[in-house]
DNA sequence: TGACAATAGGTGTTGCAACACCTATTATAG
DNA sequence: CTATAATAGGTGTTGCAACACCTATTGTCA
């Protein structure tokens, strides 16, 4: 029998090296989010929602259509619909029905959304700086690298 | 006024990359979680219960309290309570009141439990290694590096 | 044109997680 | 020994997310 169709130890001791890296991004991505969460929380978002308004901030005046902004988030929500009418709710959001194929629902950031994004801008840079600002601009470099590449499958 | 109390063109650009890199971490760990969810589901797990059966497996035959399971948790779970019992539920864990301390309950894996966990260490191996298997081992140990040293606040 | 496929959006239900609060048991101080 | 603090666990409620399914609108092809 090769080492084609056993487990070699060799290869027993990648998988675990494997494992070991995925908990460690589990691991470090769990706390950054609590502690994000934390500090939106004071604001009346939840992390879901301030990443949908930053996506309705960049996609300006012309706003998206919701499976759109669903499809543009950290991870894909299917159920968009109710995260942006809770955002209108809060007056942050709008919607309209387009005119050209009424299938179709725009959906805008308002000006109260921008204006509380402008506010948390900065809070947000200085909460990610008080997660990871201790390491190195090299550090933070390689770092995206190999994240990029590590969801960039083949 | 001096940068010491302004903001230099220098600073926001490195707050700029160390959000990015928060954001990469988030990203790349909401792909693997929903990833192994997909995976998990098909076992009627949650992420959440097989991280709680992969403590109680590591803690042996003598157990843990509810508390010192929500502690060990890649993020510190609140409500371990209803979180275990679900599991015992399904038959997976048991729980008993310590007689020496009757404010603990020790709760530890069943036979049911371990046999889960069994039957799912190389399909949980064989998707780490299907998400981040193209990396490098010296990738890979750069990454567990830096990632440490991110959560590894000064 | 008229049936039907395709697409976008909405809704009903369920389960889990977070928060606050409550109960039970034990330790401690007077 | 009793009152009170401290600790572990449990519960009630709320909100959000996931899944499946439904409705409305438009495109397509006989």
């Amino acid at each position: 029998m090769s080492d084609l169709s056993s487990t070699s130890a060799l290869d027993q001791r990648q998988k675990r090296l494997e494992e070991e890296v995925s908990l460690e991004i589990l691991r470090t991505a769990a706390g950054l989010e609590h502690f994000l969460a934390e500090g939106l929380k004071a604001h009346g978002l939840t992390m879901t929602q301030y990443n949908v308004l930053r996506i309705l901030r960049g996609a300006g005046s012309s706003g998206l259509c919701r499976n759109d902004v669903g499809a543009r988030m950290i991870a894909p929500v299917p159920d968009a619909t109710r995260l942006i009418d809770r955002l209108i709710s809060a007056g942050y959001a709008q919607k309209d029905t387009n005119p050209d194929d009424r299938r179709y629902t725009t959906t805008r950031i308002t000006k109260e959304g921008l204006n509380l994004l402008a506010r948390l801008d900065e809070p947000i840079l200085d909460m990610h700086r008080s997660q990871i600002g201790h390491l190195s601009s090299d550090e933070l470099d390689q770092l995206a690298t190999l994240l990029k590449a590590a969801r960039n499958q083949p």
